[in-house]
DNA sequence: CTTGCAAATGATAACAGTTATCGTTAAGGT
DNA sequence: ACCTTAACGATAACTGTTATCATTTGCAAG
């Protein structure tokens, strides 16, 4: 049986929050706050818990931590090479059905179509000049 | 300066070989066999050389570790959630284009686009039922 | 209410993948 | 031949994640 714990309902909520793509370790010390007995393995079995039921999904980068967000309307991500941070873009839906009107993709069982775009975020663009 | 060197050669030459995208790991038992003493740690090296002068690419999974190729024309990945397996798909340049066609990536300075499916390969379906 | 049970937790050990360190090797220029 | 130094092999250190286990917690039967 599955419950829904407190803590479950904190990791939730924090993952609600818009334009938002913690790591574990960003969710852990955000869930201490309302949580301080919160322990690192509970976030990451509640993410976990979280992605099977589909309420949560995971984004990997090319260096550092997973990312996790609130499953949400497909939407594609930029990432930034250097400092690995993550932000929402919302591409036309017609350009994934362009992708999925292939047929390899359709040969094989496609369950889902990531869109990432790499480069250089405006900070690290200013900062390291 | 920057030589090249036996190990970094026949890792390259390793990682020309068609349909592949091997691991480090992979990389490094198939070198063995030419380069019995070679570590490792070479392996990482040189992938990450070979990256920085864009003749090798990175392929990140959801879980496991990461995956390499050689650099070549633009094109995507169907990438198995069980086994991690990666296969190439070439998909429809026009695709890309309609989705760089986007004033919100424009912004961003987008130097790579990255298009993954996700699903169960062939192998999995058969194997678990 | 107690009591019993199983799910979930917190703490922490173990593991996997990667990066850093360091003494040694060897390529290439003089 | 000798010198310089990039690259090497071995391995320690580190990071992110998963497994383990004793303890706690929420629920339900008695
Ligand atoms: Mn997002
Ligand atoms: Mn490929
Ligand atoms: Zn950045
Ligand atoms: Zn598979």
């Amino acid at each position: 049986m599955v419950r829904m714990t407190e803590q479950r309902r904190v990791i939730y909520e924090i993952l609600s929050r818009e334009a938002w793509h913690p790591t574990v370790d960003e969710l852990f010390l955000e869930a201490k706050k309302s949580l301080p007995r919160i322990s690192q393995a509970t976030v990451y079995r509640n993410i976990e818990a979280l992605i099977q039921d589909d309420l949560a999904t995971k984004i990997v980068g090319l260096n550092g931590p997973a990312r996790f967000e609130k499953t949400k309307a497909p939407h594609a991500h930029f990432e930034c090479r250097s400092c690995g941070a993550i932000k929402d873009i919302f591409i036309d839906t017609e350009c994934i059905n362009s992708i999925m009107d292939n047929k390899e993709i359709q040969q094989c069982a496609t369950e889902t179509i990531v869109v990432k775009l790499l480069g250089l975020c405006q900070v690290c663009r200013e900062t390291n000049i």
